[in-house]
DNA sequence: TTATATTGTAAAGTTTGCTTTACATTCTAA
DNA sequence: TTAGAATGTAAAGCAAACTTTACAATATAA
């Protein structure tokens, strides 16, 4: 699954640390499911939405 | 996390198993998300909403 | 009421999300 | 150009998502 983490991540001046503070994860964590390592949780992914103020559809590119 | 799994599946009338053949999950793993013994992963949370026809956002209710 | 479908649940095992620690690589500003 | 910040990555370990098998409990229909 494919996603803009990265993209909205940096449109906000964010870096990965920050962002893995502000949702509770470590910063590997972030840098792997940015790189498209792993899926996130589907917490993990609500929060994620909840920081970029966009819907989880948004930030995830679901291929079947 | 809560979610309105069970009601929206009665509403198109299938079962457990149904439900599970549809998205490729096992019919277990369908109750114990309907009765919230744990989440779904991401990937599955999109093919339960395209199985519904709604938002992630809409069948999942995250609370912090 | 009885058969059958559906749902609930348990145990044991596999895979994946995530952690910590640690270090290497690549940016960026002085 | 060099220091420090940011990113990439790896390994070992834990927890959660999910599987299969198996059986018990509850609906539903004949």
């Amino acid at each position: 699954m494919k996603n803009n983490i990265k993209e909205l991540r940096n449109a906000i001046k964010l870096t990965q640390g920050d962002l893995a503070e502000r949702i509770e994860v470590s910063r590997q964590t972030i840098n792997a499911i940015e790189k498209g390592k792993f899926d996130p949780s589907l917490p993990t992914a609500f929060r994620l939405a909840a920081v970029f103020n966009c819907t989880i559809e948004e930030l995830f590119i679901y291929e079947s």
